[in-house]
DNA sequence: CTGTTAGCGCTTTCAT
DNA sequence: ATGAAAGCGCTAACAG
């Protein structure tokens, strides 16, 4: 497709009439340049419409000056919201971001840590829980890894960004308590997070003297579906269901319509994550607001003052949780 | 962070004493190479941990082996069920996709065109209507780029891949009337791809011998709500609404709600691009899938074979579109 | 079949 | 303040 090849630094240098380094110098913003040269050089770049060579300037370097992101599931909005605050906070430091759905990449043949390290990525951020643990004990010894809404994998001096999800549990569980109900189960998720939220919810339960009930339950909306279901099918259904997150909760919504219950007067249901799913109007879901936001912020921060410093102990961030009603929830209803 | 400096083709070179060309070759799979040979840079490849590096790969083949992924925004879920088609495609004939959010990008300054060439892309999708149309026209200069969801920029001689968007705004519309509505608006989107879907509605609406009513809208949630807001509070409100596409038709959705309709008694509502918020039981969005997989998978292939090949004209893909009845439409109240 | 020799475009000492 | 030269890790002719 090139007309021409595209123009090099040398061909700069020559229109320049200055050496390739000096053109160098002034890319960089060298303060010892003289004016004169510097704008000899500036011309000759908007002239021939030069563009710095990301590739080479990486190979000399040995900074790509990209990180990874690693996640799971595209589809789940949590990740697409932190994603925002992520990147935008990278670009900011002149990091881009090279996102790889682990999943996909998995099923197409080959480690997505993998591609990411012959890549060259400067860093790892991994987000929410996935399955590559082996790979990324591999990957940490030779770069720095920061872990967004994770603790997996552990032990490997990474810093970790996430919510209280313990107190973010709590509260949605002491919501539904506080509104009268007394059963109330829980669909846990996977990983540690899932653990922290089951433990949330336990406390809670225990000290309002009630019966704590878990169902394992996954990430996606359809196994909170199959969890929600198979909970509330049963004769003593709970009247509140506190779920892993939005979308196990929107699951457990589809779930009680499909069994004619109403949403919130028959069951109540609290998501966790308060993604953008949950504001929409018309599911209008009660959910945790788990700073999204924040945690994208400070994982990029961490990651990229690992990359350019030397920061060797692994740090813990925790953004508070709070609990946002909306219309998914109410008091039971009076049997 | 390294132990020790990562492996190259040189120290695989020298543990099996042979020659740096020669690990290129047996690397590359070449089949004129010993078995000897083969099985003993194998070995040390192995015990080295050796990955090959992707940056000196790419500056000595002047090929990347990425591709850019120019999109709008990751909120809207169509954009996310076509990458999965399109990455997993790409990724079978190795090449690996690098994901831009151009409003992001853009928004922490930097085009995100540039930045796409600055990393020597080897070609560029552009995934929906964006903003970059003039930036592009200069990309296309360079490197291939192939329209998935959108025609816009034009006359590039760009391939593009769609749905066909009249035919399904056509059934969309089809679809309501046959239901008994005669009242139907149309909440209008953006791009030619806005006015093809307009187009499909004028078109059924005319041929029923009734008024089309359309109102500019956008393609997010917010947009939708607003528009559709507007149209339903009128007195002479319509009984149905053909939405550009399902985040709009999820704002309709929150907007009827707000104005206490029942859909579908009140109002029905179409949706488009049939994704998976369509699919959420609980709202079950009626909508038109557009063939988001075929799209994906048809744009990969063309860009790959543009990248590697020579083709030249813009070539048109048009997957069919068809209409996927759920429970937001069914026949207008009787007045 | 295998090794030698140049680069790819940029950065980076080290002189000047 | 500026230039020359030596790489970064890999591929690509070209010899042998």
């Amino acid at each position: 497709m090139s007309t021409a090849r595209t123009p090099t630094i040398r061909d700069v240098a020559a229109r320049a009439g200055v050496s390739k380094s000096l053109v160098s110098l002034v890319l960089r913003g060298d303060p010892g340049v003289s004016e004169a040269r510097r704008t000899a050089v500036s011309r000759a770049i908007d002239e021939l419409g030069y563009r710095t060579n990301r590739v080479a300037q990486a190979l000399g370097t040995r900074r790509s000056n990209a990180v990874g992101v690693l996640l799971n599931d595209l589809r789940n909005p949590w990740f697409v919201d932190l994603l925002t605050g992520l990147t935008a906070t990278l670009e900011t430091v002149g990091l881009s971001t090279v996102l790889v759905d682990s999943a996909t990449t998995r099923r197409v043949g080959g480690s997505p840590v993998d591609k990411l390290l012959q890549q060259q990525v400067d860093g790892i951020v991994v987000v929410g829980t996935t399955e590559d643990d082996e790979e990324l004990r591999r990957a940490a010894t030779l770069v720095p890894i920061v872990l967004a809404g994770t603790y997996e994998p552990a032990g490997l001096g990474s810093d970790v960004v996430v919510n209280d999800d313990v107190d973010g549990a709590t509260a949605a569980t002491e919501h539904c308590i506080e509104l009268g109900h007394t059963s109330v189960t829980h669909l846990r998720g996977p990983g540690h997070v899932g653990e922290l939220r089951e433990q949330g919810y336990r406390g809670a339960m225990s000290r309002a003297g009630l019966t704590p009930v878990v169902v394992p339950g996954g990430m996606s909306e359809e196994s909170g579906y199959a969890a929600a279901r198979r909970a509330l099918a049963a004769t003593d259904r709970p009247t509140a269901v506190v779920a892993y997150n939005d979308l196990a909760a929107i699951g457990a919504l589809s779930a009680a319509h499909d069994l004619d219950l109403r949403v919130p007067e028959d069951v109540s249901i609290v998501g966790y994550d308060n993604t953008y799913l949950a504001t929409i109007r018309h599911l209008s879901l009660t959910s945790v607001d788990n700073g999204t936001m924040a945690i994208g912020l400070q994982a990029a921060r961490w990651l990229s003052e690992r990359i350019d410093g030397g920061v060797r102990t692994g740090r813990v961030h925790r953004v508070p949780a709070s609990l946002v009603v909306r219309r998914t929830t109410s008091a039971p209803p009076r049997s």
